[in-house]
DNA sequence: ATCTATCACGTTATGATATAACATTTCAAA
DNA sequence: TTTGAAATGTTATATCATAACGTGATAGAT
């Protein structure tokens, strides 16, 4: 679980939730959460707020295709993150594509486009539910 | 603007109004269209079951940042495609990414993760975009 | 020491996106 | 011509996200 300084009291708890969750989380799970709960996060948009400065910061990624949020398990990187997301359990995997870097630029620089950030989502089975399904 | 058959009447319109935009569409938008209007498309839900027919085609592309769909520019293809997204005037541009395909199947084959489906999109600014703001 | 600008936060309301549940129609294969 | 699968219609509701506006804490300038 990573550490994190610099944060409000309200970035702390949010970032704590999703720090101890095995899984991304949506908003409103975490305003669900025990933690969120006894520590007076009682509103959406304080969860969106503290989620919003723990993604700019780097701490947290957003994944969209979940509309929720995962504690980034490495330091924080400049690298695009790519994420392999189980549909079934929605367990997710953080991984970085270094080597796929040089292509993404490239291709942006044809289009003359300037590239700010960088989603890459891969959805399908992990290892534990393709064996589930199997047995 | 991609032909397409085999299409109920619904799906028909709906893939109308994604190939005639410029920009990728939300639920919403298309509801809101003059055509969909014209055709009696007036729920949410008959546009999202078309949607879902059309992306199961491989005609239409959800575009997961921006909760929207695009029409696909190119004949249906097996590679993963990525997005261009411009954050201001949302225009977006489809390419393929075939030389990442290998890189994503070592990556998902190391975790013995069975990849389904991957979602590449850049956000940026687009040329004009660019140039508007320098101006 | 206090003014003042800024940032985080609280509160209420509402907007935007997406699906559940169930009834009806369509239409082609048997 | 029956019949069964797929598409559609309709209503209601679930889920995700932000607007608007006020309050309080903090820190640098005077």
């Amino acid at each position: 679980m990573a550490k994190a300084t610099g944060l409000t009291h309200n970035q702390q708890i949010v970032f704590d939730v999703l720090s101890h969750a095995d899984r991304p989380q949506t908003a409103y799970e975490i305003l669900g959460s025990e933690l969120a709960h006894e520590n007076g996060l009682k509103a959406p948009l304080t969860i969106y707020r503290a989620l919003e400065a723990l993604v700019d910061k780097a701490l947290v990624h957003r994944i969209e295709s979940l509309n929720a949020f995962i504690a980034c398990d490495h330091e924080p990187h400049p690298e695009p993150a790519a994420f392999l997301i189980c549909r079934n359990c929605r367990k997710t995997h953080e991984t970085t594509m270094e080597a796929c870097s040089g292509i993404f630029q490239a291709t942006a620089r044809q289009q003359l486009f300037t590239v700010e950030q960088v989603t890459i989502e891969m959805s399908g089975l992990c290892a534990e539910c393709q064996a589930q399904a199997r047995s």
